[in-house]
DNA sequence: TTCGTTGTGTACTTCTAAGTACAGAATATG
DNA sequence: CATATTCTGTACTTAGAAGTACACAACGAA
């Protein structure tokens, strides 16, 4: 195998470029010429590297979705009380609910509601995502479970925790005042006792 | 003034076709062709009636919020615990957080976390919308607050609420079970007490 | 140095969709 | 019935963006 001629660019950095592109305009607002524009990488180097459009986004999402599983999987292993670390986990969201960064809420559950994405590669991503982040916060609310009131049911606490985590993010569209989110936050967590 | 020659069509049933096209595939994907060929009515015609893509979509929009509005109003004027009318008002989206109907999630939060739709106008809609709706819960809670715990904050709650409701139309996209949404709510309606 | 291989950049094709020009149809009024 | 006015339908223009052809550049290996 010959190593030829080398790339020019780091695929990774591409991703980043694309990330924040998207993030900002949504899939189908953002063209590849504005990634072009934006990474300095032609259009047929694009395509060598991810395939079409729709391939590089599912990249792009895929990465972002490590990227927060990551964290939190970090956050939520910490030692404690469980009710900490999930605030903690859920204080985090902060600077993406509200304010500046809130406008661009958040890329997974931007584009699990864009309707013109209905590719089941895109669709399994979110779904896995989903599933991990709340099997993380299940686990957790499992172990702890002698933590918590008699009758407390894990289970559905995790999820009702994924649900304010999509509504604060879905939201953060109109850039609430994060002092407002804290106090979500605050008045949820009574539901860990 | 004269009337000329009448119009063919009935513009409510436009924006009724409309509203389901751009709420099935999303605001981008859908075409004024796609709505000229659902609706029978050519684009001239279209263009004449309600402007362009844009001002036509914020119509439907404006009606879609309308809608719901008109039904939160109803509901939530109904004598009674405050517990239970806002109990009836979300159990009444659950046949759009789940199962088939879910797919679709809720036309405003879609479009909201659209990020190519960041016109001003939309904006405001949407925003006017949140807006109202949160109005709704803050007034009655505020008014049946006698009926809750001391301490009782019934402005956090209210917008609490208003989280849950998003994270239940955000995540309807995955059509989860009824059941689960059910016990979602149950959960949270725990807050009023 | 020369060749084979792979990446790069320009320029192109193609397609889709928004928006419109224009001729003709339908109506109220005189 | 004639006419001004408004709506309708066909067909067009235009713009933007996805995807690609092809010539050229950069590298490793002989």
């Amino acid at each position: 195998m010959d190593m030829a001629r080398p790339r020019s660019f780091d695929p990774d950095d591409v991703l980043e470029i694309a990330r924040q592109m998207f993030w900002q305009k949504g899939f189908q607002a953002t063209s590849l010429d504005d990634i072009t524009a934006a990474s300095g990488v032609a259009k047929p180097s694009l395509y060598a590297a991810f395939g079409d459009k729709n391939a590089l986004f599912l990249k792009v999402l895929d990465r972002y979705h490590d990227g927060i599983l990551g964290w939190a999987e970090r956050v939520l292993a910490q030692p404690g009380p469980a009710r900490d670390v999930i605030r903690q986990w859920l204080t985090g969201f902060i600077p993406y609910c509200s304010g500046e960064k809130g406008q661009r809420g958040c890329l997974s559950i931007n584009s699990a509601t864009d309707g013109s994405l209905d590719q089941v590669e895109l669709r399994k991503s979110i779904e896995r995502y989903n599933r991990r982040l709340e099997e993380l916060l299940r686990t957790r609310l499992r172990t702890d479970r002698a933590q918590f009131r008699k009758g407390f049911d894990p289970d559905v606490t995790a999820h009702t925790i994924m649900v304010v985590h999509a509504g604060l993010l879905a939201l953060a569209h109109q850039r609430p005042d994060s002092k407002q989110v804290k106090a979500v936050i605050d008045q949820v967590m009574s539901l860990l006792a």
